[in-house]
DNA sequence: TGTTAGCACTCATGTTTATTGAGTGCTAAT
DNA sequence: ATTAGCACTCAATAAACATGAGTGCTAACA
C-alpha cells in the first residue's frame, strides 16, 4: 500500500509529465507548492515507487516517467473528477444546436466535437444497423432494366442498391411483389432480413409466375447483402495526432494514422465487451501493436437501455486522462439526448 | 536550345534522382552505359544546365538536383511514353471485374487502384450531381410526424433527407402532392430543382388546402438544400505518402496530409480549367502552399463528351512522372468504360 | 576545338573528445 | 524520519578533426 506522500508524489509526476512530456526530477517536484519536503526525500520515495514498478527512468541521470502501471494506477485511483469549463459546456450546447436531425451528421458532428474538446483524435462507431427494423421497401425502375431498391428502417435510416435485371418486368408484377414484401416483412430486424426474405421468396415463387423469379432472386441477393455492411466509424480531430511530441517521428506516427484509417481494424477495437462504464486502455493493454504507444478512452452510448455504439478518444499514453474522461462523459450525455430526440438510429 | 548531350544528361539526372532521391554527381553519371564521355565533360555540361536554371545543387560540394524548371522541362520534353507492364494491365482488368455497379463503389475502387498503380496518393473527384436529372421522388412517413424523402436520379443516384413535420398529414394529401411533383419535375436537373420546386409549390399552395402548406414548405427547403452538396472526393493510397523520403519529417508531411483530408480545399484544386489533356503541376505551380513540395497529375474523365470529374495523383516533386502519367491514362480509359457501362452518374 | 586528366577547393557527414548540467544514490549529520 | 552534501552517471551540446563525394578550373591532348 502506498503512503499519502507517495500518492502525492506519483500524482505530481504523472500530472507534470502529462503537461510537459519531460521526465520529471526530484528537484523540480520539490519546488511545487504542495510539496513540503526536500528533493532528497523525494528521491527516496521515487526509488520506492520505481521498485513498485509505477515509475521508471529513461536513463540513469534522467528524471522519472510514469510506467504503464503508473498510468493505470493514476487512472484507477488518483484522478479527481473535475468538470468542463463553462466555455466548453456552452460550446458543446451551441454546437449541438446546429446539428441536423439526420443521425449521420449528428454522429460526424459528435466526432469532431469530441476531438475539439479533448485535442485528441476522436472516434465514433455508428450504430449497428442489424438491430434496425424494416419500415418500407421501395422499388424504383430506371431505364435499361436497372432498378433501384430503397430500404427505409423505422428509425429513418436509408439504404439503397442498384441492380440490373436481364428482362424488363411488368409494373403490376413488381407492384404486387413489393406490396406483399412490405406487408410481410415490415418490422423485421435487418439482421434477419436476409433469411426472412429468402423464405418469403421461396413461397412466393411457388405461387407466382416465372417472370418475377428473376426479380425475387436479385432482391434476395441484394438484401441479404445489406446485412453484411458493418457500421461505419467517424473520425474527428485527426490532425491533433500531429501535435503530440511523441509522434513527431514519422515511424511512430505512421502505424497509428494507418490504423485509424482502417475501418475493419477499428471495428474490433470499438466493440469491446464493456460494462456500462468508461473503459481506459493504456499502451500494451490495447492488444494492438499499432497502439502500443497510445491510450484509448472508450464509452458505449445507448438510448433507452439499448447499447448502440461507441465513443472513443485516442492519444498518447501521456494523455490528459482527466480531460478525456470528462469530455467523453459530457459529450456522451449530450449525444444521447440528441439521439433520443431524433428517434434512435 | 539544348544539345543532344545536354538532353541526355538532364534526363539522366532526373531519372536518377527520381529513383534514388540523392543528388547525382558527375562521376556517378559517367559510369552509366549510355554515357561515353568523362565526368569532367559532364561537369562542364552541368554548369551550363545549372546556368539555364534546369538543375541546382543543394550545396557546393553536392551533386545536382533537378529544379522545378528542370522537372517541367523533363515532363514537357523528355518523357518517353512507356506502357504498363502486363501484370499491371491484368491487375487493372481483374480489379475492375469485381467492382460493383454502384458508381460510388466504382469510384472508391478507382481511387484505390490508382494509388496502387502509382504508389502515390490518388484522388478521385466524383461527378457533380447538379447535372443529374430527377427521376423520382418518394415520400415515406415514419412515426412521430417524421418523414423520409427519397430522391432518385435518372442515373440511379439516391439522396435522402429526414424531416419532422409539426402536424400529421393525411395520406391522400401527400399522395396527391407527390404524384404531382413527380409528374411535373421528372427530368429536372438537380441544379434547378430548388427553383422549380419553389415555383411549383407556390402554384400548388394557392390551389390547395393549408394543410399541405407545411409539407410543401419543408420539401422546398430540403430539396433546394440538396443542390448545395458538393461532389465528394475519394482517396486511395494515403499511406504511400509515408514512404516518401521527402516526407519523413512530420513538419513536411503534415500540411500535405491535412490538405488531403480537407474536402473543401481539394475541391478547388480538383476542378481546374483543363483542356482535355493531362495536367501536371510541379511544386509552386500548384499555387497551394501545402503542396509546394508536391507534384500533381490530373485528368478529367468524361462520358459521351460530358466532363464529369477528375482523377489525380499526388506525390513528391521527385515523382515518377512516367509511371504516374501512364497509370492515369490507362485507368482513365478503363474507368470511363466502366462508367459508361453503368450508365453515367 | 572539343575533351579529358589532374588538382585545389568546398562542405555535408561522421567521429572523437570535452564540457555541461540535470539528475540520481548513498551516507552522514540533524 | 528527514535532509544536506557529495560523488557519480549520462544525455545533450559543442568543438575539433577526418573523410570523401563533389565541384570548378586549368592545362594538356587528340
Amino acid at each position: 500500500m502506498l503512503t499519502d506522500r507517495q500518492l502525492l508524489i506519483l500524482r505530481a509526476i504523472v500530472d507534470d509529465y502529462i503537461k510537459t512530456a519531460q521526465p520529471v526530477g526530484s528537484r523540480t517536484l520539490s519546488k511545487r507548492d504542495d510539496v513540503t519536503f526536500s528533493s532528497a526525500t523525494i528521491r527516496n520515495e521515487m526509488a520506492d515507487l520505481e521498485e513498485m514498478g509505477l515509475i521508471e527512468k529513461p536513463h540513469t541521470s534522467a528524471g522519472r516517467v510514469p510506467s504503464e502501471s503508473g498510468y493505470r494506477f493514476y487512472v484507477d485511483h488518483l484522478i479527481q473528477p473535475g468538470t468542463l469549463t463553462a466555455r466548453e459546456t456552452r460550446a458543446l450546447r451551441s454546437l449541438f444546436a446546429h446539428s441536423a436531425n439526420e443521425n449521420d451528421r449528428l454522429i460526424k458532428h459528435t466526432a469532431d466535437l469530441l476531438g475539439e474538446l479533448t485535442h485528441y483524435t476522436a472516434l465514433v462507431l455508428g450504430p449497428k444497423q442489424e438491430q434496425h427494423r424494416l419500415h418500407h421497401l421501395e422499388l424504383i425502375p430506371l431505364a435499361d432494366g436497372k432498378v433501384v431498391i430503397v430500404l427505409v428502417t423505422e428509425t429513418g435510416h436509408v439504404e439503397h442498391k442498384t441492380l440490373t435485371l436481364p428482362e424488363a418486368l411488368s409494373k403490376e408484377a413488381t407492384d404486387r411483389l413489393m406490396e406483399r414484401l412490405n406487408h410481410t416483412l415490415q418490422g423485421t430486424p435487418l439482421s434477419l432480413l436476409g433469411k426472412r426474405i429468402a423464405e418469403e421468396m421461396q413461397r412466393y415463387r411457388s405461387e407466382h409466375s416465372e417472370q418475377t423469379a428473376l426479380l425475387s432472386n436479385a432482391l434476395e441477393i441484394v438484401l441479404s447483402d445489406q446485412r453484411r455492411e458493418s457500421p461505419s466509424i467517424y473520425l474527428g480531430g485527426k490532425a491533433y495526432m500531429f501535435d503530440q511530441p511523441e509522434f513527431q517521428d514519422v515511424a511512430k506516427l505512421r502505424p497509428v494514422l494507418e490504423l485509424i484509417e482502417k475501418q475493419e481494424a477499428l471495428l474490433d477495437f470499438m466493440t469491446p465487451e464493456l460494462d456500462n462504464q468508461i473503459l481506459i486502455t493504456i499502451g500494451s493493454e490495447n492488444n494492438v501493436d499499432a497502439l502500443k504507444d497510445c491510450s484509448v478512452i472508450r464509452a458505449h452510448y445507448s438510448v433507452d437501455g439499448v447499447s448502440l455504439g461507441t465513443l472513443a478518444v485516442i492519444g498518447p499514453k501521456r494523455m490528459d486522462y482527466n480531460r478525456g474522461i470528462n469530455s467523453i462523459i459530457h459529450l456522451l450525455q449530450a449525444f444521447q439526448t440528441e439521439l433520443r430526440k431524433n428517434g434512435l438510429d
